[in-house]
RNA sequence: GGGGAGUUGCCCGAGCGGCCAAUGGGAGCAGACUGUAAAUCUGCCGGCGGAAGCCUACGUAGGUUCGAAUCCUUCACUCCCCA
């Protein structure tokens, strides 16, 4: 591939980018580039979020260069401050491990696994003397440090700022220095982060990584960043079905940007989207199907991707009701008598955490046995067979 | 080290010694309308109880009062200003 191309390949659906001509180079002089990605394990599961970066990290594989995957099982600890308001909680060591291991398993869905080396960063980091770690300290300002938009809103706000927050971009950036980066990917929030570790490469006598930044991925709620903490998010290992309808609940301005950046769509094909989108010229429903089918087609196939189109549509825009549903045991007590004691079914069957919640949402009309809207608290037929809907997301098929 | 402000339910935030399970907003859940979209409207939104009511809650621990989220003291934590 010309390099042009490469160059242009690589920097789609990136936001920064410093510094082109360098990363040209360094890809010229054809030696296979070591490219840095770090996540913190702080949840257990893989984003579409992250999906992004990592698929951008799979591109650079495929044009023959290296991954440089960090672990951050020390930094998760620290907490990164990036676009927060307030103190992340501090992790244990056993959690950050749980979830290493976790996001590890998942991780090689997307990247190529010969083409990667993995480093946890707290095989330096966390054996660093404190004279080593004064003297990395004095390469970087506190006036650098409160510049970021994190620090200094907090600090206009009243928050408070712990210390140990103002030396995790410092340790980030030190990741860089030990597994010397050619270039460090990652999401547009970690500007601050990743720079810092150009400037402190250059500092120590090596040639500076290259930064390049990825979009960030806007959550199903149309609003915050996706994230596990916020329930927004969408897993890579979401089952199919899921998957497809946490897609098609996302608002109708999303779906140009979430077809750059969480699908294998062509440039040309998403752009006919968007023109026929802009023109009205087609119902936004149906891009999204399309966009919903080309994600799950992505982590599960193309057969995959039929069926669950298959459900959504039998399920939701026919109203037809799902036609395959998990089943339930129905509790024993609850068989006993003559009634059937709904609340507390709903209860044991984890569709309500408390008695007075299943109430309410048989009051409002939420629960349903085999279509039909139950009135009152009991039941008094058969349930064996039957299908059990709450709200308008959740089934289950009751057994005896 | 000194002076001042503060800590309320998932989050923000009001709160008069009794009328406070606590105003309001956001989030969430449900219903209507839809395209499981958005927007909008409606209801719910600590637990137990089909209801009366009871229990647990306003940073912690005590106290004053017939009665406290509201007053006093202790401790903890946060912020600001001055060293």
């Amino acid at each position: 591939m010309k390099i042009e191309d490469q160059l242009r390949l690589l920097k789609r659906n990136t936001t920064y980018f410093v510094d082109e001509s360098e990363l040209k180079e360094k890809i010229q002089s054809g030696k296979q580039l070591r490219v840095k990605l770090g996540v913190d394990p702080t949840a257990s599961d893989v984003t579409l979020g992250w999906a992004v970066v990592f698929r951008k990290l799979k591109e650079f594989q495929d044009l023959g260069h290296h991954a440089c995957l960090i672990i951050g099982d020390f930094t998760a600890q620290i907490g990164d401050p990036s676009g927060k308001s307030k103190t992340r909680p501090q992790l244990t060591s056993e959690q950050v491990s749980t979830y290493a291991n976790s996001v590890l398993d998942k991780i090689f869905k997307i990247i190529d696994k010969d083409k990667t080396t993995v480093y946890f960063n707290s095989e330096w980091l966390g054996s660093m003397k404190l004279d080593d770690f004064i003297r990395l300290a004095s390469k970087v300002t506190v006036a650098r440090i409160l510049e970021r938009d994190d620090f200094s809103k907090r600090l206009k706000e009243e928050k408070p700022i712990s210390l140990h927050e103002m030396i995790y971009p410092m340790c980030q950036a030190y990741d860089s220095v030990k597994i010397n980066a050619d270039i460090e990917l990652g999401g547009n929030d970690q500007l601050f982060n990743n720079l810092l570790g150009r400037t402190l490469m250059s500092q120590m006598g090596m040639s500076g990584q290259c930064v390049m930044l990825s979009h960030l991925l806007v959550g199903t709620d149309g609003k915050e960043k996706m994230s596990q903490s916020l329930g927004n998010y969408v897993s890579i290992c979401d089952d199919p079905n899921t998957m497809f309808g946490k897609a098609m609940s996302i608002p109708d301005s999303l779906i140009i940007n979430w077809m750059e950046l969480t699908t294998v769509m062509s440039q040309e094909e998403i752009d006919t989207y968007k023109n026929a989108l802009n023109s009205n010229s087609i119902n936004p429903r149906d891009a999204k199907i399309a966009l919903a089918k080309s994600l799950v087609m992505l982590y599960h196939g193309k057969g995959q991707s039929l069926t669950a189109e298959e459900y959504f549509i039998n399920t939701f825009s026919a109203k037809k009701g799902p036609t395959e549903v998990e089943e339930k045991q129905v509790p024993q007590e609850i068989l006993e008598g003559s009634e059937r004691d709904i609340i507390a079914l709903l209860v044991s069957l984890g569709f309500s955490s408390s008695r007075g919640s299943a109430k309410r949402l048989i009051e409002s009309g939420a629960v349903s046995i085999d279509g039909e809207k139950l009135t009152t608290f009991n039941f008094s037929g058969e349930l064996d067979g039957k299908v059990l809907k709450v709200g308008k997301h959740r089934f289950c098929k009751l057994i005896n």
